[in-house]
DNA sequence: ATACAAGTTCAAGTCAACTTGAGGTCAAGA
DNA sequence: TCTTGACCTCAAGTTGACTTGAACTTGTAT
């Protein structure tokens, strides 16, 4: 088990990288916790630096505060509810096609001869995926 | 070449199913044009629907309307500054990475048999990743 | 003992990307 | 001609995710 340690918000900042208005804001939010304080300072337990690795991760894969809050339950660890789990597993794989089909159809134009890139086979194909993907909320 | 329609902004709504509110606010953020007016009435080339798809792919992307604005030049189509386009496709490239991450991190943590999340090392190592990932912007 | 850096609260502000509402215009059909 | 429905403008409101500012408190270092 990794060993746990006692934190101030400042460490927290400087080891996450998140400014300390963003934990307290995250705080408030319920995404994570303090495990207590000295005089009025908050305290936190170094497990929350993976929790906010979590938060952060799933923010970078588009998912809204709230949906991670409720993807990563409101108590300690992850432990999540699975037919949530799947669908957004769902999302994200419809995402990083959408992502790739973007970047394959970028990198193309970005060596690409043709005159006009509406003129280019490849960046057409790319534009009519584009417009089906338009299913997504 | 296909063939240029005119449409008005209704016919533009219902087919890429943005509101007209949307599509004037694109205008008005000159990332779209309409070719001319009928009366009061916005009238749009139907070239206008793949700029359209092309913003929409963006967004999905993960850029911001002043992104795609200066990814795809103020003019008609598309025609990319290279280095700023490669730069995005880096970018992206990266994204995809990161999703592709967390979605295999997820997908294993619906159907994990470890205790707790944090005692899975595939969990451990989807958190790791995310951790360095700090330096986005 | 005192100063001070690092915290704290709470309300208000910001930014992007839209949406909504009020009130007005206009072309086409009955 | 008159009505209607689809459009218009412009200002203000909304949501999510924070940030900022003012005023206050405290543990630690001198």
């Amino acid at each position: 088990m990794t060993q746990s340690r006692v934190l101030d918000i400042g460490e927290v900042a400087k080891a996450t990288g998140l400014p300390a208005s963003t934990l307290r804001y995250y705080e408030e939010k319920d995404l994570i916790r303090s495990i207590g304080r000295r005089g009025l300072k908050r305290l936190f337990d170094s497990a929350v630096l993976e929790r906010l690795a979590l938060i952060t991760l799933g923010q970078q894969a588009g998912f809204s505060l709230d949906e991670i809050g409720r993807m990563f339950s409101p108590d300690g660890r992850p432990q999540i509810d699975r037919a949530l789990l799947v669908a957004k597993v769902d999302d994200l794989d419809r995402s990083i096609r959408q992502l790739s089909a973007m970047r394959d159809g970028l990198r193309h134009a970005a060596v690409c001869k043709a005159p006009s890139h509406m003129e280019c086979p490849t960046f057409q194909r790319l534009l009519r995926v584009a417009g089906k993907i338009r299913a997504r909320a």
